[in-house]
DNA sequence: ATTCTCACA
DNA sequence: TGTGAGAA
């Protein structure tokens, strides 16, 4: 290999190049996702490879991944290449949105130039329109997480068992006992004290309602389940998909029965 | 033009 | 997730 001689930059010339500030680099540094090497001066040095590395964190920062995301990304060629498909699928599937937008936008804006109102049955379609993107958004994370599941589960049992619970909980009285406890829930996490009485009480409850799932459905089964509700989650998020639920007062509760069991207050 | 740390949104 | 100030 030829004897190019790495080019070295400092700071202010590597911020320039990547298009960030010289904070910013120091802040991907604190962080453990770029370390320059150090000059005897103790200034900060960029090399090709720094560089390159810095491009990755910014255009994943530009579709709007967090740091630590990031930080599990780069590097990972396979995770990479998911990541930016996932994310073109996303900002193809806005643009059809934002088309259809305009579309419905354009249609009212002649109707009123021709000196007619919009009537209430124009309103009530251009409502409809965005709850039918809801309700398939959720439609397609329901899908995806079966999918997940059924990924895992050689045996059938998991998916059976999801089947049933899923049966179970979409029972009229069920959903509105849910969406009630949704509710409680989200305040709860607002709250943010994972030792509070009142968030132990409610794991205590919420518990109580899922006992005889929890006994009857075996250790394997709940933790395919659980696999596959992360790694939805994830996808979603990875997406930047809507979510009909918040995962993080989820992931709260978990915080909860998890000190929970540490101090034995969880059989 | 750089280093660091601190407070702040 | 960065920024701005202030000191070196």
């Amino acid at each position: 290999m030829g004897g190019e001689k790495e080019q070295w930059f400092g700071p202010g010339e590597t911020a320039r190049r990547v298009g960030v500030t010289t904070k910013a680099l120091r802040v991907y540094e604190r962080e453990g996702l770029v370390v320059p090497h150090r000059a005897e001066s103790r200034w900060r040095l960029y090399g090709s490879a720094q560089i390159a590395r810095l491009h990755q964190i910014i255009v994943l920062r530009d579709l709007g991944l967090s740091l630590k995301s990031i930080k599990k990304l780069v590097g990972d060629h396979s995770r990479l290449r998911e990541i930016l498909r996932l994310q073109r699928e996303t900002l193809e599937s806005q643009e059809h949105k934002i088309r259809r937008a305009i579309t419905l936008i354009e249609r009212a804006q002649r109707q009123l130039d021709e000196g007619r109102d919009l009537s209430l049955g124009d309103l009530e379609n251009l409502t409809k329109e965005t709850v039918m993107q809801q309700s398939t958004d959720n439609k397609k994370f329901a899908a995806r997480f079966e999918a997940l599941i059924a990924e895992q589960d050689l045996t059938g049992h998991a998916s059976r068992t999801f089947d049933g619970i899923k049966k179970e909980y979409s029972a009229d009285a069920h959903k509105a006992a849910l969406t009630a406890m949704m509710a409680e829930a989200s305040q709860l996490k607002e709250a943010g004290d994972v030792n509070s009485e009142a968030a132990k009480e409610f794991v205590r409850r919420m518990r109580s309602r899922t006992a005889d799932i929890r006994r009857s459905t075996p250790q394997a089964e709940q933790e395919i389940i659980r696999n596959a509700y992360s790694k939805a989650v994830a996808e979603a998020q990875a997406r930047s998909e809507p979510l009909s639920f918040d995962p993080a007062v989820l992931e709260f509760f978990r915080q909860v029965a998890q000190g929970m069991k540490e101090r034995g207050e969880l059989d």
